[in-house]
DNA sequence: AGAAATAGTGTCCGCCGGACACAGTTATTA
DNA sequence: TAATAACTGTGTCCGGCGGACACTATTTCT
């Protein structure tokens, strides 16, 4: 349960474990990387470190384990901050979850679910909460505006995922399927030749997070505003 | 491809068929409800509707299509609106869609990466697009604002996730870890603390929907002034 | 009365996560 | 120093998964 927070006590006796959880780790991260998260097998990860799908099972009690520590290893900690406006600090951060989800697009389907919490997860969220307090927002609004960024990241990069084969693009099937059967669809038919009208181009991240940035403005102001 | 779309051309000789694809999926819905997406097997299907495991590839090609199909069904046809107001309208739409969501856990599983899309899930964009328009929006802000609002929902929906067990709650989690490791945390800490004391219970959908909304109302009454 | 196409069954395969017993290695203890 | 306890890595085995394929029984068209 908390395996993911204090190593494990290393064993006097016995021989000298020849491979460690974080070489394990490391190695389902590059599998999961460069063929996804299906790939990262115990046999695969095995292969690749020259050992019996077995011996893994001395260094982790399962597969939901090794799992969560290539998720924990995978995002890393949070990089420093390099602002003190809220906004800002904020913006930056999400680029930067972004930016980590976006390099192990398979986090986010490890993450589906209950699961253990890590330090590292824990440490982006304290990056965050540690940007708003200076905003009048009470504590509740301060976690909920930061779970509202969070999905939007979550939500961005799942939209995101390179898909390998290239008819498994999201725009590009609803575009497929609106050329067959657009009479049904008639506003979003229209919306679509708008937006490849108008620039066209991939803004989705950047358009959500101003506008929450800015949902979250107007909170702040008011709050300040009858606060003082 | 496009089994979501057209019903197969059933064919004239041969013995009628005594299953049907809507039963299946109904089937996979029940279970998967009950039980979750893992406990959605070819076997278990089959064995609940009393047929062998390899009758069901006569009606669905493979195991993906079946999830598919189950998920199209699941969310079903949007519910109409019942206002003009776009805000009170987006709103609504927003309730509607988390509502189908949590009925169907499982379906956040499911949509997760590229896959085919059925007609329900494009009439749900389709009802979204259509609230927009006389909002002065380009169309390319139009579909980000809709994917903003889409991602919420999902977030929110996986975020409430039921947990067979009760340690596997997100909040309870964190609060746990808090509890061993707070001082390296120390902004969290905070922040929790504080939000036990104000009211405290889960307003995380409407927050975040209501800062959404509000940053679009920004955007929408700049370009309304500007344009008129 | 074929012949052709279909529905459902039974058997088989490879792959998966994982339990378990075993042999070899190392540090402690008698 | 010899015995022993603890540990690492291996080999074998299991049940369950998705799915390929051959086979029989049924229905309809020629």
């Amino acid at each position: 349960m908390d395996f993911l927070w204090e190593g494990r006590a290393q064993p006097t006796r016995g021989p000298k474990p020849t491979l460690s959880i974080e070489r394990i780790a490391d190695t389902g991260i590059a599998v999961a990387d460069a063929e996804g998260l299906a790939a990262v097998t115990m046999q695969r990860l095995a292969a690749d470190l020259g050992f019996t799908k077995m011996s893994l099972y001395r260094y982790v009690t399962g597969k939901a384990e090794l799992v969560a520590l290539m998720v924990e290893r995978a995002i890393g900690e949070p990089p420093a901050s390099g602002t003190t406006d809220w906004r800002a600090a904020l913006k930056q951060w999400a680029h930067q979850l972004l930016a980590a989800y976006l390099r192990h697009p398979w986090a986010l389907e490890a993450i589906l679910g209950p699961r253990p919490i890590g330090p590292n997860e824990l440490g982006w969220m304290e990056r965050a909460v540690g940007i708003l307090p200076p905003t009048g927002l009470t504590g509740s609004e301060r976690l909920d505006a930061i779970a509202v960024l969070a999905g939007h990241i979550r939500s961005i990069a799942q939209q995101s995922m390179a898909s390998p084969r290239p008819e498994g693009d999201f725009t590009a099937m609803v575009g497929e399927q609106l050329r067959r059967h657009g009479d049904r669809f008639p506003a979003l038919v229209a919306t679509m030749a708008a937006a490849a009208a108008d620039g066209g181009h991939d803004q989705a991240f950047e358009f959500g997070l101003d506008r929450i940035l800015d949902g979250l403005d107007i909170l702040i102001a008011g709050r300040l505003r009858s606060g003082s």
